[in-house]
DNA sequence: GTAAAAATATTGACTTAGTCCATTTTTGAC
DNA sequence: GTCAAAAATGGACTAAGTCAATATTTTTAC
């Protein structure tokens, strides 16, 4: 990992304990949600307040270093794999969130039929299923 | 649209008055949220309790007559345009949303690289951008 | 048509995943 | 080291639902 100063300094973001904290449990927790965050941070640090989970949170992503996932029905996600356009499968069943390659590489790899006049920036994909553990229970 | 009645009773459903007039507010409104579902229900029956206008939804999504689509930052919205696997393009200044139809045929991006496993059920698609109105503001 | 059983609706408390805001503390620049 | 700006803290507050006990309506059986 690059070092968190640094990686805050590069983004014109003042270097906190906190800031460098979180960004190191993103890293130990690929697709945790906040709450995984702040739990891994005060293990790391001792303590740190819920707001200044969420803004680290937010204004990383908002410079891009961080990605933010809001999947239905859960809690949002955070991640540190970002600019490759890479895509998520989720399990119905238990939750369990794994990467999935895009397969056309890393340029927006879908182009919607009719825009409807919109300017289109992102497209979002989000596969959703069953992994195989929870297969094998049901 | 079919008639709501024998819609509920062929899903196995009793006839209630209000998932009537919960499949009505949802045909009147494509891709409302449950608040707008139930002031347009409120503004045809009358009344209806926060509680009934989620089981309905939920029952009949469930059913498979109606779609739930749950957008990042957003209520979840509803529409019975079903079965037609179309996506959606939101407006992220305004949250307009229109119906695109499905990609399925032009990219490979439906299909999971490598699956992990899974079973995939469902590959969700939504495009974000800005709707004309809202880019001629900016 | 009526009565009992089953399904649904209502009400109000409760929960989760955050946001808002006033105050205190830390950081970066000089 | 001083000071202004930025960030962190703590606590109240909100949105979008869910839960559970009770009341009402609908369905089924006669
Ligand atoms: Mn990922
Ligand atoms: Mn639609
Ligand atoms: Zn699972
Ligand atoms: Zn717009």
């Amino acid at each position: 990992m690059t070092d968190p100063g640094s990686l805050l300094r590069d983004h014109g973001l003042s270097v906190t304990a906190q800031r460098i904290a979180v960004l190191r449990a993103v890293a130990a927790c690929p697709h945790g949600t906040a709450d995984d965050i702040a739990e891994s941070v005060k293990s790391e640090i001792g303590s740190i307040s819920k707001q200044a989970v969420y803004n680290a949170l937010g204004t990383l992503v908002e410079k891009g270093v961080l990605r933010r996932i809001q999947p239905a029905g859960s809690p949002a996600l955070f991640e540190n794999r970002i600019g490759d356009n890479h895509h998520h499968l989720i399990c119905r069943a238990c939750g369990k969130t794994v990467d999935i390659d895009c397969a056309v590489g890393k340029t927006p790899c879908l182009h919607a039929s009719h825009h409807h006049g919109f300017h289109i920036e992102e497209a979002e994909v989000i596969y959703w299923g069953t992994c195989p553990e929870c297969r094998t229970q049901a």
